[in-house]
DNA sequence: GCCGTTTTCGGCCCGACTGTTTTCAGTCG
């Protein structure tokens, strides 16, 4: 099983447990395992299977039973408690807790007195009148569950961080200019950078005291945002909408003196939150969204800035992207709080295509759109003939390409400008096995590029001879999106990625963070294994147009969840260093 | 089920909002 095949079926036995309404802290082990489980960079069976069931009681948060139980999975590919749990509870009645405002305590409720066990049978249930019959319902309990059944479909739903950042921009735009706004940022998931984010949160401060005025004014602004579908909720303080899409927005007013504990809180993660609170209790302190206080009295302490907040606790500022309580407060507590990358570390993009193949712009003005970015290098890697789709290159047309490159970079040179083109291929790993262009073209080349494109569904032993076979070839530079995933469209192929790592490890390979949106290829959790293995990680764009370029925030946002530092990017050198660096 | 700078037992983060309630449970984040 996968990491991700053992976490999933944690999960799922935490959510048996929960609608048994099993201990809520028996229940939150379950899941801070499935998290730990999803989070680590080794193949938990590869773990098990060298060091046995203990050396999971290594992860933090996974005990002796746990680690058992993992094993298990790992092992048999099953869990005997599991299977037991599935028998207990009725098919349909899990997606009964996803519908909002049904948790587990209703779920059961409904599940108990009304025999339901699924979607429709709720939804009958509700029409009949008979849920707002139930003690503890009413009949507005029994409409929120009616919309909540319609919602069930589109919740959980995640949308891509770039397509989160144009509403994001929206919104922003829709509510500045307001006098009663000292101070406003997104927080949650957003602000962390995740590759995808299930709701939006925008915090605002409103002051040195919560002038009912001046939160009214804000509160009737947002409601007023453009693609609204309903005020789900608004309080004193907090207030929800639902948009057209089916994205929630929360929006959450706070006075000045407690902006910075609100902005650490919202924020999150949840997980890092909880960690960050038990800590402040051990120091005799409480944290709560209004700041940090003297756990016996009112004293605030800290809450005006994120940053005060933090060093209340003995703590350092950390960046939004890091707190997920993976590696962050050891890395604090070591002083080995990584530098993250930014954007402005990237001198170079080693991977795009133009109008040769599926791209729109010619060489010359990919290097214009590049230098305007201000960007020092660049490689041209269309794609090779097997991509027919694209009018991949053959080796008489890539040889042509190559010319007319270094024509470009005498004009270059004879102008005086300190930019570099290289000579590149995404040259695709055929399904046998070989590469799609003869050894004597790749070695021609500056920067060649590994691809799998074709045969995405072949079983894993055989995926792995095709990236292993082009990791060990003399002239292959770099793999390319390594997983193939799509990011809630298509699954990842078949990768055993600790292998993958290891190899490129020992051939000086390189493994791309391909920076479009719609892959972020690899994740986050697969660049930190690499880097651990000492893998350069290259990000790059896979432009297809000028204006492609733009991605690579995206792909930066993805390597600082990674905990890079422009370090382990090898794009961040100059061009000399990055060609001694890794070949070519 | 996990864990230990007062602990191997007894804790485990904290508050807002809603609905069904006259003081609180459930849900959510």
């Amino acid at each position: 099983m996968t990491n991700r095949e053992i976490a999933a079926a944690l999960e799922e036995v935490a959510d048996l447990l929960e609608f048994q309404g099993a201990n809520p802290f028996r229940v939150r082990a379950y899941r801070n395992g499935a998290r730990k489980v999803a989070d680590a960079s080794q193949s938990l069976v590869g773990v098990v299977e060298s060091s046995g069931a203990v050396a999971l009681t290594e992860i933090d948060g996974v005990g002796k039973d746990l680690a058992e139980k993992i094993a298990e999975l790992a092992t048999e590919g099953s869990l005997a408690m599991f299977d037991e749990l599935r028998e207990q509870v009725p098919p349909g009645v899990l997606a009964l807790m996803r519908v909002p405002g049904l948790g587990p305590k209703k779920a059961a409720a409904v599940h108990k007195e009304l025999g339901v066990g699924s979607l429709d049978q709720l939804r009958a249930a509700c029409e009949a009148g008979e849920v707002q019959q139930l003690k503890g319902f009413g009949k507005k309990t029994e409409e929120t569950i009616l919309a909540g059944i319609d919602l069930a479909a589109k919740a959980g739903e995640r949308i891509r961080w770039a397509d989160a950042d144009a509403v994001v921009q929206r919104l922003l735009e829709h509510m500045d200019g307001l006098g009663a706004i000292k101070r406003r940022d997104p927080a949650g998931s957003y602000r962390r950078g995740k590759e995808t984010v299930g709701d939006l949160d925008l915090l605002v401060d409103v002051g040195e005291s919560m002038d009912p005025t001046a939160v009214a004014a804000v509160m009737d602004r947002f409601g007023e945002f453009e693609g609204v579908a309903e005020v789900i909720a608004r309080g004193d303080t907090k207030m929800s909408l639902r948009m057209d899409s089916g994205l929630q927005i929360d929006l959450r007013c706070v006075p000045s003196e407690s902006y910075g504990a609100a902005l650490q809180y919202f924020t999150g993660s949840k997980e890092h939150n909880v960690e960050v609170r038990g800590r402040a209790k051990a120091r005799g302190l409480k944290v709560n969204e209004w700041g940090v206080f003297k756990a016996d009295g009112e004293e605030r302490v800290a809450g005006e800035s994120e940053e005060q907040v933090y060093v209340a606790l003995g703590l350092p500022l950390f960046p939004p992207e890091l707190r997920e309580n993976r590696q962050e407060f050891a890395a604090a507590e070591a002083g080995k709080l990584p530098r993250l990358i930014e954007l402005g570390d990237l001198r170079g993009d080693l991977h795009m295509h133009t109008s040769a193949t599926d791209g729109r712009a010619t060489v010359r003005e990919m290097v214009a759109a590049a230098r305007e970015r201000g960007l020092e290098y660049i490689a041209i890697t269309d794609h090779s003939k097997r991509v027919t789709m694209a009018h991949g290159l053959d080796a008489d047309r890539l040889r042509a390409q190559w010319r007319e490159i270094d024509v470009v970079n005498e004009e270059l040179t004879s102008e005086g400008v300190d930019f570099r083109v290289l000579k590149g291929i995404e040259c695709d790993i055929l399904e046998a096995g070989p590469m799609d262009l003869p050894d004597d073209v790749l070695a021609e080349a500056d920067w060649v590029i590994a691809s799998l494109h074709y045969g995405q569904n072949q079983p894993r032993a055989k995926i792995m001879d095709r990236l292993l076979g082009a990791v060990a070839h003399p002239s292959v530079s770099i793999i390319a999106h390594p997983t193939g995933r799509l990011i809630g469209k298509r699954a990842p192929y078949d990768v055993e990625m600790d292998e993958l790592i290891a190899a490129c490890a020992e051939h000086g390979k390189c493994l791309e963070l391909n920076a479009n949106p719609a892959r972020l290829d690899l994740d986050d959790v697969h660049c930190a294994a690499a880097k651990a293995a000492g893998v350069p990680i290259v990000i790059s764009s896979d432009a297809h147009s000028p204006e492609g370029l733009d991605v690579l925030r995206y792909g930066v946002l993805q390597a600082r969840r990674a905990g890079l530092t422009a370090d382990d990017v090898a794009n961040t050198s100059a061009i000399k260093a990055l060609l001694s660096r890794v070949g070519g």
